[in-house]
RNA sequence: GGGGCCGUGGGGUAGCUUGGUCUAGCCUCCCAGCUUGGGGUGCUGGAGACCCGAGUUCAAAUCUCGGCGGCCCCA
């Protein structure tokens, strides 16, 4: 399948695949805000399904916090306060009179939910806790806004905290934060690089920050993930404190994660071409559309037999379609490869007389004939190797996007020329991090999750390298 | 943070420089009917637009200012 297009002009790609295959409608009369639309909020239920799911089968519960904030309680902690207020919009009326206390739209929910935490906390039995909630947040964005990328009101923003009796506790709970997102981002099929990012991009009032970045076409990166360790710096500010089991009184650690609409753009974007959209199975509206050819004369069976081949799949609990609209087949075709529709099932007058349906793939093209008879388990099985495929293809150009560098002329230019990620040398000091990205014009994303061994001179300072680090034109 | 470009039916555009000929052209999508049907079928008919506000003028899609919205470049 053709990615000319694709890649030269993505930002158009994606504009009109947001339109043209019924995900969001860009319009709305306000910046930054758009409208999700039914095909699109389908999309977008099934992907946080799959995260809700995971968290929950690792011991989170799901709650929902109030929007708004108090400011007296947001502005507590310094540092969050630092990083956000910039872009905080604020409620300053009920009706016609003056609030005395404004309330802030939450930009993230630290802040309304870690005083709840300090009711909820009163010895070691309560710890720890983990609980998650999938709300929208608002932040006021000044650069420029893109659609499920940069927001004014991110609709789906899941955020996860957790609160422990011990450093040790916190840490293993990162540990399981990355492990989950990793598998969620399989599941999709989405590449990322986990990387511990520098000390000036880290998370306001967190001890560190890990993120998951992925590679839009353009050569971009997409942030599509982070896990912060907060240490005790939110406990202190909210006197989260515990009694331990020896009757002493101690500040709880934190860790706080979260996921946003992001990845759905990432899952269109990295398994798109050309045509349109090419969804996951597991995440697809419709993972399989049946379409009638109906010949003159011969449409009673063609149609009886596609119908009953559609209510086969949905009682077998696959999201199978029956495109019975009076247009010819070509439009049809073209209509669901464009929507990203998996698999789709032909029923001619040639598979009636078999006893067949031929099916093509979106993602390869590749057509073949299914007997009757073997349909649901080679529908399932389709659509499983579909899934392993994207999964492969996805990861195979990711990699290819990767490369090395050792001064900053040759990773500036493989930043201009090809896009996608430069791993280079570095001694670590924040000076000389800044500096690489200036004179590269990328952003550091960071060092390796999980380390990786380091060689070869920092080119800035020409001191021996500490470090590898990442670095990226990033959205 | 600084600079530039742009806004015409649902989508893409012509017209704007040189105000009147615009009753706003074209493609596509949409609707109805017939036809067709294994990769965007053909024909006929139909619906649908000058971003908002103020100003200049006898006259504004066209000129000026402001707002809102979109895009791009540099830091």
């Amino acid at each position: 399948m053709k990615r000319e297009r694709w890649q030269k002009n993505f930002s158009e790609w994606f504009n009109d695949i947001l339109r043209d295959a019924d995900i969001m409608d860009t319009r709305y009369p306000v910046k930054g805000l758009y409208v999700w639309l039914p095909y699109g909020l389908k999309l977008r239920n099934h992907v946080f399904a799959v995260i809700r799911q995971l968290l929950e089968q690792s011991g989170h519960q799901e709650v929902l916090f109030p929007l708004l904030i108090p400011e007296d309680i947001f502005r507590k902690e310094a540092e969050h306060i630092r990083g956000f207020e910039g872009q905080v919009y604020w409620v300053t009326h009920g009706g016609l009179s003056k609030l005395d206390v404004k309330l802030a739209l939450r930009p993230t929910s630290e802040t309304s939910i870690y005083p709840m935490f300090a009711l909820w906390i009163r010895s070691h039995a309560d710890l720890p806790i983990k609980v998650f909630q999938v709300v929208n947040v608002f932040r006021y964005e000044t650069k420029m806004t893109k659609p499920m990328i940069r927001l004014r009101e991110v609709t789906t923003f899941k955020e996860a905290h957790t609160a422990h009796a011990t450093w040790e506790e916190a840490e293993a709970q990162v540990q399981e934060a990355v492990k989950v997102y990793q598998r969620f981002f399989d599941e999709l099929g989405v590449p990322y690089l986990i990387t511990k990012r520098p000390p000036w991009d880290t998370f306001a009032g967190a001890v560190y920050s890990l993120a998951f970045d992925t590679l839009a076409p353009d050569g971009r990166t997409l942030q599509i993930g982070t896990v912060h360790n907060l240490g005790q710096n939110f406990a202190k500010v909210y006197e989260l404190k515990y009694e331990t089991p020896d009757g002493k009184q101690e500040y709880v650690y934190q860790t706080c994660y979260g996921i946003s609409e992001r990845v759905i753009a990432a899952a269109m974007m990295v398994h798109g071409d050309d045509i349109g959209l090419c969804l996951p199975p597991k995440v697809a509206p419709i993972q399989v559309v049946v379409v009638p050819i109906p010949f003159k004369g011969k449409e009673a069976p063609v149609q009886q037999i596609a119908s009953a081949v559609a209510n086969e799949l949905t009682t077998a609990g696959v999201r199978a379609h029956l495109d019975d609209r009076d247009v010819r087949p070509g439009r049809k075709f073209y209509h669901w490869e464009r929507r990203g529709v998996p698999l789709r099932l032909e029923i001619g007058p040639e598979d009636v007389e078999k006893d067949q349906v031929t099916a093509v793939r979106r993602d390869t093209g590749e057509r073949q004939a299914i007997p009757r008879n073997a349909l649901r388990n080679k529908v399932r099985e389709l659509l499983e190797t579909i899934d392993g495929d994207l999964r492969a293809r996805a990861w195979k150009s990711f990699n290819e996007m990767t490369h090395e560098a050792s001064d900053v002329e040759t990773a500036k230019g493989l930043m201009d020329r090809r896009g996608g990620i430069v791993r280079m040398p570095w001694c670590g000091d924040e000076e000389c991090g800044l500096e690489l990205e200036e004179r590269t014009g990328g952003d550091i994303l960071g060092e390796k999750f999980g380390g990786e061994q380091a060689s070869g001179i920092c080119p800035i300072c020409s001191k021996r390298a500490a470090k590898s680090v990442y670095l990226a034109r990033t959205y």
